[in-house]
DNA sequence: TATTGTTATACTCTATAACTATA
DNA sequence: TATAGTTATAGAGTATAACAATA
């Protein structure tokens, strides 16, 4: 961390550490309002855009949260309830189920896109000249890891 | 958002929206993480964070965070529970109770920001000038109603 | 009457541990 | 024996509704 090492804390970072918590902070509530509009949680709506990109056995969509198996079942039941996601086997491994969006699923999933086109208008008050900028910034600031 | 009155969806537009995403999840990481080593949930940081500022009422409280103040009383509960946070009387009106740092959740409270400050990092990879620039986007992107 | 904070209730998300069926 | 998924359990956050104390 900065400041942790002997440096001082620079005023400059301080106001840009500020300016990123108040869009995670934007990003979040726009995410979680787009959501509800379909009734549907925020961990429901990652999961749901997750298999609307690609099918996914279980443990792997737990990897992809970041969480333990045992929640993804919950989710996945609950998405499943609801007719937007189902389980399929895996032919080559019978102990794997693949989860996948219905056709239903895929289309409340391209709704939610739309809706959840966060950057997409706060970007309109940019030129394109600095949106190419500010891409090239974050891409430095998030390192190799990033993508 | 962009793409949703008819124009195309523009591949930087898309691709800065990612890396926005993954500033969020990244932000997020840090801050439940840092907020575990105190044996606090984030919900629990986020209260206690503001607590450390200011004494703030209950009501107030659920403002700040955006959720009913119902929530705000279980939250508060935990944090007295284990000596961070306390109930104070508010002597101009008897309803309404002020939460408030003890001296031992301002220490948690500071040891925590050191912890948490997320761009702080990232940011060395910047030059000054840049972090300037960067600032400077953002809040054209954020607008009039970031602070 | 309106407001502050709380309680009661129900649901979701979360981690842990134990279980099953496969491999 | 190891792995994939589930179940059981418990704790935390959330919203809703009803309540007591105070304004």
């Amino acid at each position: 961390m900065a400041g942790g090492d002997g440096r001082a804390p620079d005023a400059l970072c301080v106001e840009v550490a500020e300016l990123i918590g108040t869009v995670v902070a934007r990003y979040h509530e726009e995410y979680e309002l787009a959501a509800a509009e379909h009734a549907l949680t925020g961990a429901q709506a990652r999961v749901l855009t997750l298999l609307s990109h690609r099918p996914t056995p279980m443990r792997q969509l737990a990897r992809h949260l970041k969480c333990e198996p045992s929640n993804v079942t919950g989710i996945v039941d609950r998405l499943e309830a609801r007719g937007l996601v189902e389980r399929r086997p895996d032919p080559a491994d019978r102990r794997v189920k693949v989860a996948a969006a219905t056709e239903e699923g895929h289309a409340t999933a391209t709704r939610l896109r739309g809706e959840l086109d966060f950057a997409g208008e706060p970007l309109q008050e940019l030129t394109p000249a600095e949106r190419r900028l500010l891409r090239d910034l974050l891409r430095r600031m998030l390192g190799g890891t990033a993508h």
